[in-house]
RNA sequence: GCGCCUAUAGCUCAAUUGGAUAGAGCAACGGACUUCUAAUCCGUAGGUUGCAGGUUCGACUCCUGCUAGGCGUGCCA
């Protein structure tokens, strides 16, 4: 489709040209030609508004330039261009030579699994940044989402070309984990019979606390009282973080997302690295000292308010230690690098930017997506809020065991990744658990699957028959004359500009929403037309071609989201 | 107060980044299994894109001002 593209763009650019020379057309520089999408087939395969845009500046009536551009292409010269037609303001619309759709099977039975890639990237290495929940309680469903849809950007920058990588960072570090320790002793000392105790202010709360101290009591019984408390808070702290960090390993990977490297704040923060920053900013002048704090000048860099780096206590706020780490990413040769974070991090972005820049980095070498939120609401409606604190949120475990229960486990993961990430990463989603459990079986992961399915079905039954699929090069496509079949091979050419697109946008829920569309041309065509006709074999042969084209862009679609494509269901 | 995100069919969400008649899925209603899988298909119904202006050939999309919800906002991460 690309190759198409610009192939269009040089034929309309040299109409332009030909009818600015012949003075019909009075423009001083000939635009970059845009494309619009073709909703119906009455639009053709491919348009342009470009007469639109040339408008104001030809001081012409769209639809005249059009005229004008179209009167200047000779469409005998151009075997590509079957017919063009002017329509509604002034669109043309340019309907392909039939020998495109063919060869646009060729191309997917050439390249197959790699249908849809492209090396567009090529040289480049990308760091993606995504989950990094604290270690101190298990994955909930927001880090869920955000779980989707770093792993699936992942794949889909790798698949145009870039060289990306999936790293988590573990804030193993800081007062979180040390409320992580004191909440551990706390329960560990219930546990032991202590009564009159209670979780400290801004400690955890949760169930899985208690159950982790009940263990360390089974273990080791009251051996750990023998220390002292600060000491036994740090045992139990790193304990913890372990414990914990490990159930976060095992649900991600449950969840099909593997990530490539774990970096420890705990380590950046030992490897002498902030204080270099510290020094760094010292001597560049960024820094001053008040209130017993030592700040930072994030006035210089246009926020209304300058931050704490240095506490009153002498800690350092997280600032330092991300802005080493991020320093720390750069030197390791990322080319980009992107943070998804969650929207309670908005404040975040752009200290952290600022803090990039400070360091002297590249302006746009850090790239910050918001996933937004996730609600749990109830069968009201109403929101209830998710707390790690609290103790009260849905964890991505029970959100797999229960979709599980329904639809077994393969499929609870596939669709517990589609459910995020068909929305746009943008969209503050609302997670309602009774429905999502009821109407798992309905989820459209499945209508897409099943057109996957279908298509391995009919190979199936055709070599039950006796039948089996032709190389292309031997298969006489002029068969395929079903308006459906064309819409199919129109909708199958898409394919890697949406892959390139979201890759691009970091949008990931463009594929599954193709996908689906895809899939919405196939039932249809499967259900009113057969493929396997005894009666008429080069027919049969030209439609085996595009159902594997079809079965091919499916699986590497449903594959670039980490999701199963089933040959039976 | 300020900053960011969001508001589209009864519900959950899209809309190729300013293009043609705003589309899907659920839910509702009516139909189709003796056929390569009915987890499917065909049909009906559903809209002042939160409100008010502006920009232009053209606005769900961009600008301004409102309204509502969420998140953030000098020593948690």
């Amino acid at each position: 489709m690309d190759t198409i593209k610009t192939e269009v763009c040089n034929i309309i650019e040299g109409a332009i040209h030909a009818a600015v020379a012949a003075g019909e057309l009075a423009i001083s520089e000939v635009p970059t030609i845009p494309f619009s999408p073709t909703k119906t087939p009455e639009h053709g395969d491919i348009a342009t508004p470009v007469a639109l845009g040339l408008a104001k500046q030809a001081r012409m009536a769209p639809r005249s330039i059009a005229e004008i551009i179209v009167k200047h292409i000779d469409s005998d010269t151009h075997a590509i261009i079957h017919q063009i037609d002017i329509a509604g303001p002034g669109f043309i619309n340019i309907q392909l030579s039939d020998n495109w759709l063919y060869e646009t099977l060729q191309t997917i039975a050439a390249a197959q699994k790699d249908y849809g890639t492209c090396d567009k990237g090529a040289g480049k290495r990308v760091q993606i940044e995504f989950v990094s929940a604290n270690p101190t309680g298990p994955l909930n469903i927001v880090s869920g989402r955000a779980a989707a849809v770093g792993d699936t950007l992942v794949n889909l920058l790798n698949a145009i070309g870039y060289e990306a990588i999936r790293e988590f960072y573990v804030n193993d570090a800081g007062g979180q984990v040390q409320r992580l320790g004191e909440s551990i002793d706390v329960r560990y000392r219930q546990a032991l019979g202590e009564e009159a105790l209670e979780i400290p202010e801004g400690g955890y709360q949760g169930e899985y606390i208690r159950e982790f101290a009940e263990t360390l009591v089974e273990t080791a019984g009251d051996k750990y009282l023998e220390l002292k408390t600060d000491e036994r808070i740090a045992r139990f702290r790193d304990k913890g973080i372990a414990h914990i960090l490990g159930q976060q390993k095992a649900s991600l990977e449950r969840f099909g997302v593997n990530f490539d490297v774990w970096s420890s704040e705990k380590a950046i923060r030992e490897s002498g690295k902030p204080e270099k920053i510290i020094q760094l900013f010292q001597e560049q002048g960024y820094l001053y000292e008040a209130e017993g704090a030592t700040w930072f000048r994030m006035t210089d860099f246009g926020d209304d308010k300058d931050c704490v780096v240095i506490r009153q206590d002498g800690e350092y706020t997280y600032f330092v230690p991300d802005a080493a780490y991020h320093r720390d990413k750069f030197d390791r040769g990322f080319t980009t690098v992107i943070d998804l974070l969650g929207p309670d991090h908005q404040g975040h972005i752009s200290r952290l930017k600022n803090f990039v820049k400070a360091l002297g980095l590249p302006d746009d070498w850090l790239e910050i997506s918001i996933i937004q939120q996730v609600n749990l609401v109830d069968a009201a409606g109403k929101r209830e809020d998710m707390s790690k604190r609290s103790g009260h949120f849905l964890t991505l475990d029970n959100l797999i065991d229960e979709l599980a229960e329904t639809v077994g486990e393969q499929f609870a993961v596939d669709v517990a990744r589609y459910f995020f990430l068909m929305r746009a990463n943008s969209s503050h989603l609302d997670f309602n658990i009774e429905l999502a459990i009821t109407h798992a079986s309905e989820n459209p992961v499945f209508y897409i699957q099943y057109a996957h399915a279908r298509c391995c079905s009919i190979f199936e039954q055709g070599s039950e028959q006796g039948i089996t699929s032709k190389p292309v090069e031997e298969v006489s496509l002029k068969h395929l004359t079903e308006l459906m079949e064309h819409e199919l091979i129109r909708k199958l050419a898409e394919f890697p500009s949406i892959v390139r697109l979201s890759a691009e946008t970091r949008e990931a829920h463009r594929v599954p929403h193709y996908l689906h569309e895809l899939s919405g041309i196939f039932h249809p065509y499967y259900n009113q037309h057969r493929v396997l006709d005894p009666a008429d074999m080069e027919k049969t042969h030209a439609r085996l071609i595009l159902i594997q084209s079809v079965q091919t862009v499916l699986k590497n679609g449903l594959t670039l989201l980490g999701i199963s494509a089933p040959a039976a269901m």
